[in-house]
RNA sequence: GGGGAGGUGGCGGAGCGGUCAAUCGCAGCAGACUGUAAAUCUGCCGCCCUAGUGGCUACGGAGGUUCGAACCCUCCCCUCCUCUCCA
């Protein structure tokens, strides 16, 4: 299929330039996309540009992801030493190095007839010298074509204003993409839909000083069906690092998809055909207490971002602790799962522990006054039972084999909490 | 640089000498109802404890006035608006 009749049927068009999609039908060609390397992973709202860059490849396509190393460096300009700069900029190399390993989850660097490329754009950023930045960029801007832009028009009406370091940031991304023009023949570029007026600026620019025709399309902001931001759970960002959200975490981000929300997830997330996902979704209307849409929709977003196995493992582990009753379990399967699920360790301790202590000193809850609380409104469970005091003590005896709590927060959240020796 | 406005809890935004740990809205958390969904309703929403007309820390920072300050004074830091003229 081609990209753009793929991108089109997933919802994922948000916007496009004139002949985008005659120019992807004509023939392979190399186009890119940018990464922000300001953290130090990718996070769920960056799996839809992740995503695309796949679709790309997938048809054909020679996909280029760009990480900002360059960019990153002025984006943020406020109160920044010289030092600071230093430590940002290995930073940066860090995070790059980062989110290479996430990105080639999802393209092929290796492909014979159209390979990925991972490439940052400190390369050639920071080497540019601003005497020449002027002369061989900016001359080609009209400070009048850049006002009547929408997102520096709206910043301009704006209270807060715009500095003329972002208000010149786009000119940036402009020679990003021309660099990528001349050694790559790279001609298309997709982004987030806040990136529109970055990625025309770069068209503008590659069309006056190399005379050739380019090509952009954005991608849809995501949204909620209940309005709250996408990407965001009480334990805060979903990363794709598995160090700083756990597959299981992972997995149950997806599953607690709002049903109105998981046919679209379903197509800008998983690379499910047309069909699976008109089946899951009729599957969905039919029976939405199966949810059966949001178990296709975690297992394969899961699997994409961390593997095959690693997604067994999280279904495994929720399929066990939302079973009922985890007292039933043997200590062995809650070990599988342990290292899986949020977890940590407390010193035994033959009298026992007050509950508010463990919760709070094991990361369950951020203080005791918090605990407290929570146990007051009801919201603690202790292997499977409701602690209702909040004096009450957690005995040793009262751990699953003697050596481990299942702890839960709520109706969703599981923590695993492992006596070890004094 | 001159002039103006302002910095309060995750955000927005009240308060302008005591009854302010701070109205309210949003976000968040829990409970009920359910399907680990949505909506709705209820409760919670600085930290600590012996849980109370308790202690501590907080309203940009540092001092000061006062029995008492988020609220008044001084200095400092930061943010925003504005600066041809007229209105």
């Amino acid at each position: 299929m081609d990209l753009y009749g793929e991108l089109a049927w997933r919802g994922l068009v948000s916007g496009e330039t004139e002949g985008v999609r005659e120019a992807l039908a004509r023939g392979p060609l190399t186009g890119y996309i940018g990464f922000d390397p300001s953290a130090p992973s990718l996070h769920v709202g960056s799996l839809l540009v992740m995503t695309a860059l796949a679709h790309m490849q997938r048809c054909g396509h020679s996909p280029i992801a760009v990480v900002g190393g360059g960019t990153g460096l002025i984006g943020d300009p406020s109160g920044k030493t010289a030092e600071r700069q230093l430590l940002t900029a290995e930073q940066v190399e860090a995070n790059v190095q980062g989110i290479r390993g996430q990105l080639s989850r999802f393209l092929d660097f290796e492909s014979a007839s159209a390979p990925a490329r991972l490439i940052d754009n400190a390369e050639w950023l920071t080497k540019l010298g601003a005497i020449e930045f002027m002369r061989d960029v900016g001359k080609h801007f009209s400070v009048n074509a850049m006002l009547a832009k929408d997102s520096v028009k709206r910043r301009i009406e704006s209270e807060e204003g715009i500095t003329y370091t972002e208000f010149s940031y786009s000119l940036l991304q402009a020679y990003d993409f021309l660099v990528l023009f001349d050694r790559f023949s790279c001609t298309f570029q997709m982004g987030g839909s806040d990136q529109w007026g970055n990625i025309t600026a770069g068209m503008d620019l590659i069309r006056r000083v190399r005379g050739a025709r380019t090509y952009g399309l954005v991608l849809p902001l995501i949204t909620t069906a209940s309005g709250t931001k996408f990407g965001k759970t009480e334990a805060g960002t979903v990363w794709l690092d598995p160090t700083l959200t756990k597959p299981y975490e992972f997995y149950q981000f997806w599953l607690n998809t709002d049903d109105r929300d998981a046919p679209k997830y379903l197509k800008f997330f998983t690379f499910l055909s047309r069909d699976r996902i008109a089946e899951l979704e009729a599957a969905s209307g039919r029976e939405p207490e199966k949810r059966i849409a949001q178990r296709e929709l975690a297992r394969e977003v899961t699997r994409l971002v961390h593997g095959d196995s690693a997604a067994a493992e999280a279904e495994a582990a929720a399929r066990k602790l939302f079973s009922g009753d985890v007292t039933a379990m043997s200590l062995q399967e809650l070990l599988q799962v342990f290292p899986n699920v949020p977890s940590s360790t407390a010193r035994y301790a033959a009298e026992g522990w007050p509950v508010v202590d463990l919760l709070a000193s094991c990361g369950v809850t951020s203080s005791k006054g918090e605990a407290t609380r929570l146990i007051r409104s009801g919201g603690i469970y202790v292997n499977s039972r409701r602690v209702t005091d909040e004096k009450e003590r957690v005995r040793p005896e009262q751990a699953i084999e003697g050596q481990l709590f299942v702890v839960r927060k709520g109706k969703k959240d599981n923590f695993l909490i492992r006596i070890v020796p004094d």
